[in-house]
DNA sequence: CGGCTGACTCTGG
DNA sequence: TCCAGAGCCAGCC
């Protein structure tokens, strides 16, 4: 298979988050590093990008902080929040989850 | 082509 | 421990 060059880091990003298994959780700047040069704005920013019909599940990405980061669009973290819970995530009181044990690393 | 924006992260006080 | 400022780069008008 070729890869194009030309493909943006979007879709580089987009492919990292898609490997990210089921209960585990990947922060911004993991995915950024790993997608090569890139900062944890622009996987933020791809994810701001993410249209309804794809197969990303954006939600395993969550901020350094073991936290969601908050959006523009209205409820989309109460939304991230029970997506992971929904796959075993267990949150803290203070609406954090545990990135020793969550967090995906190679 | 130039400037503004943004689902972040790091460092210092 | 919490708050504020600076850095970062691609996409869009």
């Amino acid at each position: 298979m070729v890869k194009k060059n030309s493909e943006t880091q979007y879709e580089k990003i987009y492919h990292i988050v898609r490997g990210i298994p089921r209960g585990r959780v990947m922060t911004y700047g993991e995915v950024a590093r790993r997608a090569g040069n890139c900062t944890a704005r622009m996987v933020g920013y791809a994810m701001a990008g993410l249209r309804p019909g794809n197969d990303v599940p954006w939600h395993r990405v969550i901020n350094a902080k073991g936290e969601i980061s908050d959006r523009a669009s209205g409820d989309g973290a109460l939304i991230q929040r029970k997506m992971l819970e929904s796959e075993g995530i267990i949150f803290d009181t203070r609406g954090k989850l545990d990135l020793l044990r969550y967090l995906y690393r190679y």
